[in-house]
Parts: C-alpha cells; structure tokens; sequence
DNA sequence: TCAAGAACGTA
DNA sequence: CGTACGTTCTTGAA
C-alpha cells in the first residue's frame, strides 16, 4: 500500500504494454467492422483502467518510443535488430491508442531519439526526489534498476497483461538475488537476446550473482577477471568488452530533458463526449462504464442520447393493443413469447412505449388485422414466431427489420445469436434475465414489451453500422426469405417409415457380418468404431505401415484406408470399410426415423445465420447432407414420398452454378463461350486444355479438368490436385499450367479477387453481401492462407448462395399468390424440391424454371434441371 | 455430463 | 497443402 499522504505518481511504457497485448488477445474478437484491429488498444486500455482503480494515481503519464532509431542505436547499430519487423496491424494501433488516451486526458509523452523507458527513468527520478509514491508499469526487464523505497515496478506476467506483478526491493531481491540497482549488471554479463546484446557465453543468472556477490560490484569483477577460473573465466576475459557495452546500454537515462515535470502530470477529469466517439468508432462497448467508473469522473449519463430510461410496461387488452399499434406510423418492435412453440405472450415496443397481452385464440382474431398488414415491425429471430403465429392462422405480414438477421450480415463470423448477445455487443447493457438455474430466481427477467424495446435499440444501433448494400441484401433477399422459410419447416416433407425399417433392417444384419467377419480375420474383438481401439489392430496387430498423422494418433479415414489397401492388400481393410459404410447408412437412417412426426412427416429447420457465407444450413435433422452418391444409399431419397394430397414431387437445381458464376465474374471468354455452347462443360474445357476435339475427350481427361475446375474455386494447389486426382505433382502443375494457358483470366480474376479483399478487408457476393477477412492480414503464414482461399471462394459460393434464395423466395411468393396449393419443401444448396397438389404440375413447372433461371442476370444462361417423381430419388432426373 | 477430435454425409 | 456446413461416436476430463 502507497502511503495515502503522499501523491501517486503512475508512469508506463505504452509501447512494450500494449504490444504484449497486441499478442495476448484474439485479433478475431477485437476487428471493428471496417476492419480496423483495436485488440491492442483494448487490452492496454483494459490494463489501464484496472490500474487506475487499484492504484488511485494522483499524477500520470503514458511514454512511447518514437521509433527503432535511438541514441543506443547509434551507439551500437546492432542493438535491437534481430527484433522481427513489428507487424503492421500493431503499429496502426499505436495512434489510435494514443486518441484514446487524449480523450481520457491521460499526458501522452514521446521524445525523439529517447526510448520509454528513459522517459520513465527520468520521471521516476524525479517523482520520487520530490515526494512521490512512484508506479512504474513496464514489459521491459531493464526497468527494474529502478526500483527502489520510493519506487515499485509493475510487471506484465506471463500470463499476460492482465497480471501485473509488483516489485519493490525485497522482491527483486528474493527473485534476482541482488539489489535492484544491481540487475543491469547481471544483465550485461548474461545478455539480452531480444535486444541483441550478446552476453559471455555459459554465463547464466546464477553464476552472475554469485561473481557479484563475491567481487561486489561489476568494476571490481571485471577488474578481476583473471581470478575467475575455468572455461567462463576465459570466456568473461575475451567478453568484457562486450560486458562492458551492455552495461552502458542497459543503464537507463534519469536526466532526458522533458517539457514536463512530475507536477503536470496532475490526473485531470477526462473529455467524457470524446471518449464516447472515439470509443464508438472502435466499438468498445463495454469499455466505456468501466472507465468513466475507474476515473470517477463525467458521468456517462450527461449524454441524453446515451440515458434510455425504459418505458413502463403496459398491460392492455386485445382491443387496445389493436388501436395503440394501429396508431403507430414508427416501426413498431414485437416480442411474442413461445412455448414449445405455441405463442404465450406477445409484447411490443416504440421508442416512449411499451404494450403487452396474453396470447389466446380471442386476441389472434382481434389483431389479425394488425398483425397481417404492411404495418412495419421490427423483431429479432422472427422465424420461430412466424410459424407459431402461422399456426394460429395469423400471416405475419410488415416483416421489415429482423435484428439476428441484420447482426449476422454485419459479422457472420460472430456467434452472436441471442437478443442477449446483441444487446451486450451493440447497446453495451445487460438483458435483464432470469436464472435459469434457479426455481425462483432473484433478478426477473425482462418481460415481452421490455424485450421488444431492446429489439428496437438494437435495430437502430444495426441500422446505422449497416453498409448500405448490406441493408439491401437483409431487405430484398433475407426477409423475404424467411418468409419462405417459416412456411417450408412448417409443411415439412413426408418420409416413410416403412421404407426406412426395412432398408435399416437389411443394414443392420449386414454391419453383424462384416463385423464378425472382421474379427475372425484379426483374431479378436474390438469396438470397430474406436479409431483408438481401431489403431492397435491395424498398426500393431497386423503391422501395417503408420499412417497419416492426427491429433490423436494416425488416421483410419476413407482415403488413408483405401491407400493402405493398395499398397499393403488385407481382407480385414475392405470388410472394415464396408462396416463403416453400412453403420454410416444406418445412422443416418435411424436418426431420420425418429424425426418423423405425428404428420408422418420430417421438419427441419433451417438455420439462417448458420454460415459465413450466405448458404442456408439445415438442423435437427439436417436434410442437406441425405446421402446421393451410391446406387444404395440413394434408398433412403426414396423414402422422401410426395405427402397425402399431392400428386408428385418436383425436384429443380442448377447445374454447375458455381462455375457459371465464376464465368461471370472473371468474364473469361473461353469459359463463357463453354456455357453458351451448349456443349458438356468439362469435355469442353477438356478439349480446350488437352488440344484435341471435344469428341476426343477421354474419361480420364475429363475427370481431371473437373477436379481443377472446382478446384479453382476452393483455392486447391497442385499438392492438393495431385493428392485428389492421385497424379504426379508434376502432372498436376502442367495441368494448372495448361489449364490457366487456356482461361487466363479465371486466374486472373480470383488474384485480383483476393487482393481487393486484402485492401478492403472482406469480400462482397454480386448482391452486396459482405464477409470480412480480418486474417489476410495476418502475419501468420497459415492463418494469411486459410483466409486466402476462403476469401477465394466466398463471393463465388455467396453469390450462388444469394441467386438460389431470390429464387426461392420468388417461387415461394408466386405459389402462394397464384393461389396454388403446391409449395417448396426443401432447399439443399443448389436444389428445391416441391410438393405438386394434383393438377398443377405445368404452372409450377414453369413458375420453378422462370424464377430459377431469372434470380440473376448474368453474362451466361443459368441452366435448371427439372425433375419429377413420386418421391425423391425418382425425381432426380 | 461435457468438450474435443475423428470420421463422414452433402453442395 | 480445397470451400461451406451438421451429426454421430468415442474418449478423457470434470
């Protein structure tokens, strides 16, 4: 404890703090959405503000180095210069990091020339001189000479900047063995690798203290030098020049010329207004209480617009809620409580009002009306409250804002998915909970109303970050969207349980046999399922050659397996991958089965938000991952039944969209000219790439230009072809070599693809949705790469993605406003699959192809493939 | 009971 | 050392 007489002077090395920070906290967590990194900023200032609180400085400075140049570079050009280039995501913090410190009126010091540290010597000197209790706060080692009775130093630990420990002279005593003022001595003759100053060699802290302890002081020791013995007294003899140059650098400046004395650093209430913008610009949310606590001063509430006093909420009947909501010209936010999907109570919200109702059959018929206009509403996660208004009969109608939908396409990659969750990241508050946890829990959760005016908040918080042509996608592709969404988890596909018992039943006696099958060939049993269990039998048992390294272990997956079976034939490999491929089938199956409803039919739910993309994803049960590629296992697409009442299914998809987009955007005319002459697509690039006449394309030339052509959209290397295609990696590299001689600017357009990411820090779809890429600027090799060709792919899979919703969406409205009882059931990626009512077959055939082919005008036709059938594998074509 | 990892299904 | 997903199972720690 300081003594509370005397004032507090706190000094720190900005620079080597927040560079600790720089590298202790996740880039991902701390991106604002123009792609500016602030997790320097944030994790110094976090550091900052605890220091603060603990310590109470009456008086404060934060110093930084200017720049690598300094007098000890002059001294020693080599001082320093193994140090790596300091990235430049860090460096692009430092001026931001020094705004914030001017708002907080915090005295920024820098001195050309001068280290930080010699400003913090020099303040600490005279601090403590004129009856300071002096904090130093530093990363660097070399600050602890300074400390002394008057002095502690405040230490980065290794677990971070969080951690600070504190030294006085007891404890760098305890720690070092010496008094502080003798550190630098060790120092010198130890060396500093980080800061290249070689010390003598074998000479290690230990043996340094005791030649300090035994001559006294460093000029006496080096004085001395031929008493020391052995191989380290040779090498301090040979090294002492080097001692000494240490010792000269490491001693730290206690007499720079500053414009200020310890008195004008006097602690001076903060610029709160600046505070709040620069804040808001980097998006620290939850920063800014804390330092308006931390420093006691300008209170967060002065600012009008930042004190939302919550409306009371208003129980009101039916026909009030009716009148009130009609009344309103605003946005109006709605909260309308489930349970197990059945609406409870249903609470709205404008900016100065808050209105909520019990559900009941008698209040859906007197707000039907409402609910069912273009009256605009605001909600967050509306689909699950669609559909259980849906099953009430009411059509929710005015959808125009959906806060989960709007946080996503602002940052897909953040698991925000809770109201909870934006509320903390935009509003910088807490949603009042329940605990769950407890049976009468002591904080009561907010009530339906109170929600839907953090939904409102929210939205306008979303509002004003949203890009513009984000808002565009949210409004013209996702919103309707849903709309269509809600409706196809609601009808579900029919799925026969007869087909799928059987088809299990046969599975189920054949995994039996091959297991015990297998087992008699190794000679024991064992849980075929274990990879561990699985390892002793290959590579110990039977002394196959070890495999593919993992995490674990070595890998059995398909691939390794099939190698394994070629270079080393055992009946025991083909008996455990058809094990695998039987009980795969089976699993699949079983957990279809249970899935099935009361209505005899599958409901999934498709999850919006689910990727970085722009795909749709599928859960519980995922539908998109049905198994296609073996005659077998297509038995279980034949399950997939046209439901009671309907005629057939139809099923639509696009054939190689992913390609045509990539025509598209790269405008290569040989690829374009592919898709317009109507020609095979890979026997046409084939003939391109191999010279010879379409006709002239063999299988296998084919199957190569397929697996580079969708290589190329994944970003796939020649190692990577050459593993897929299992060629040379030669072969592979005069494949792409050949490949790109004919399509150059394919090449072309995904280079320049990504460098335009790299400026602007994400990739954008042909509809303006975005994806940032904050790791393409990362100086770390693996992580640059993965962005890399994620960045490759994202407008192309984005794009298709955004072309099959509007599609979607399209047919979806058009069914329904045409009066027609068929609807879409499912959407696997590049497929729709539709229930056809009796009757209807050739209006909505064509409604499917004319949206399908229309959703985007692009430099090649969208081609869509029809098919029909009684369930689904009859209906692929 | 939970999380991580391996494996594998789809586009 | 090819993108994007979700599910199941085993395993080992809690």
């Amino acid at each position: 404890m300081t003594d509370s007489a005397k004032p507090t002077l706190m000094v720190v090395d900005g620079h080597s703090l927040a560079y600790r920070a720089f590298f202790a906290l996740p880039v991902d967590n701390f991106t604002t959405k123009d792609n500016q990194h602030t997790n320097a900023i944030y994790g110094f200032l976090s550091m900052l503000v605890n220091l603060i609180k603990a310590e109470q400085p009456t008086h404060m400075a934060i110093a930084f180095d200017t720049s690598r140049h300094s007098f000890r570079t002059d001294e020693y050009p080599e001082y320093k210069a193994t140090r790596s280039e300091t990235p430049q995501e860090f460096k692009g913090q430092i001026p931001l990091l020094q705004d914030c410190l001017a708002a907080m009126s915090i005295p920024v010091l820098t001195q050309e020339g001068i280290e930080a540290d010699d400003i913090l010597a020099t303040l600490s000197t005279q601090g403590a001189a004129q009856g300071y209790d002096v904090l130093v706060v530093s990363g660097d080692r070399d600050t602890i000479q300074l400390v002394n009775d008057e002095v502690t130093l405040l230490y980065p630990s290794v677990q971070g900047v969080s951690q600070l420990k504190r030294y006085d002279p007891a404890t760098v005593q305890e720690r070092y063995g010496v008094r502080p003022e003798q550190y630098p001595d060790i120092a010198a003759l130890v060396g500093e690798t980080s800061d290249n100053l070689p010390g003598v060699p074998k000479v290690g802290e230990k043996t340094a203290v005791k030649w300090l302890t035994q001559f006294g002081s460093l000029d006496e020791l080096l004085e001395r030098a031929d008493e020391i013995k052995g191989v380290v007294g040779g090498n301090l003899r040979e090294h002492i020049e080097d001692v000494r140059r240490n010792r000269k650098l490491n001693r730290l400046l206690t007499d720079v010329e500053l414009p200020v004395a310890p008195a004008d650093l006097a602690v001076t209430p903060i610029d709160a207004e600046a505070v709040r913008d620069i804040f808001a610009r980097l998006e620290f949310r939850t920063l800014l209480p804390r330092v308006f606590e931390a420093v006691g001063a300008g209170e967060v509430a002065d600012d009008p617009a930042a004190v939302v006093e919550m409306p009371v909420p208003v129980e009101v009947s039916a026909a009030d809620f009716a009148s009130w909501a009609s009344a309103q010209t605003d946005d109006v936010a709605l909260r309308l409580t489930l349970q197990s999907g059945a609406p409870l109570r249903l609470g709205a919200a404008t900016a100065s009002e808050l209105r909520e109702l019990d559900w009941s059959d008698a209040t859906a018929e007197v707000l039907r009306g409402w609910l069912e206009s273009d009256a605009p509403k605001a909600l967050h996660d509306a689909k699950p409250q669609l559909k259980a208004l849906r099953r009430h009969g009411v059509r929710l109608g005015g959808l125009v804002y959906d806060t989960s939908l709007a946080g996503w396409l602002l940052r897909p990659s953040f698991p925000d998915k809770t109201l909870s969750d934006l509320v903390q990241r935009y509003l910088g508050e807490k949603l009042p909970e329940a605990d769950p946890s407890q049976l009468v829990p002591e904080t009561e959760g907010a009530t339906p109303s109170q929600e839907a005016w953090f939904v409102r908040r929210v939205a306008e918080a979303l509002r004003a970050d949203l890009p513009e042509s984000v808002d565009t996608v949210l409004r013209d592709i996702e919103l309707p969207t849903l709309r269509a969404l809600a409706d196809m988890e609601l009808a579900g596909v029919a799925v026969s349980h007869e087909v799928l018992s059987t088809f299990s039943g046969e599975l189920a006696a054949r995994a039996d046999v091959l297991a015990q099958e297998a087992f008699s060939v190794v000679g024991r049993e064992f849980n075929l399922g274990s990879p561990k269990q699985l390892q002793e039998v290959l590579f110990e048992d039977l002394q196959l050659p070890k495999t593919r390294k993992t995490k674990t272990g070595y890998s059995t997956d398909a691939a390794v397996l099939a190698d394994l079976q070629e270079s080393h034939p055992h009946p025991f490999l083909s008996l455990l991958l058809q094990h695998r491929e039987a009980t795969k089938l089976r699993q699949i199956i079983e957990s279809l089965d249970t899935a099935i409803g009361p209505d005899h039919r599958v409901h999934t739910t498709y999850v919006q938000t689910g990727s970085q993309t722009g795909r749709l994803s599928s859960t519980d049960p995922n539908l998109q991952n049905i198994p296609v590629r073996t005659e077998e296992s297509r038995r279980i697409r034949s399950a997939f039944e046209v439901g009671e009442g309907y005629e057939t299914l139809l099923t639509a998809d696009y054939s190689q969209i992913e390609m045509r987009i990539m025509a598209h955007l790269s405008g290569d005319e040989g690829l374009i000219e592919a898709f317009n002459s109507g020609e095979d697509l890979h026997r046409f690039v084939g003939a391109r790439v191999f010279g010879v006449e379409p006709a002239d394309v063999t299988p296998a030339m084919r199957t190569k230009v397929k697996a580079m052509s969708y290589g190329l959209v994944y970003g796939l290397s020649a190692f990577g072809l050459s593993k897929q295609l299992r060629i040379e990696q030669s072969e592979a590299k005069q494949l792409m070599i050949e490949y790109f001689a004919r399509f150059g600017a394919v090449r072309d357009y995904l280079r320049a693809s990504v460098m335009k990411a790299k400026e602007v820090g994400y990739t954008e779809t042909i509809f303006g949705r975005r994806r940032p890429f904050p790791d393409l600027a990362s100086p770390n090799r693996v992580l640059r790469e993965n962005a890399e060709r994620a960045a490759l792919n994202a407008p192309i899979q984005g794009s298709a993605a955004d072309i099959m919703k509007i599609a979607l969406f399209h047919i979806h409205d058009d069914l329904h406003e045409a009066d027609l009882g068929s609807r879409v059931l499912l959407q696997i990626h590049d497929e729709l699959v539709v229930e056809v009512a009796p009757g209807e077959w050739d209006r909505v055939e064509q409604i499917v192809r004319r949206r399908m082919g229309d959703a985007a005008e692009l430099s090649v036709p969208l081609d869509v493939q029809v098919g029909r059938g009684r369930d689904w594998n009859e209906a692929a074509h």
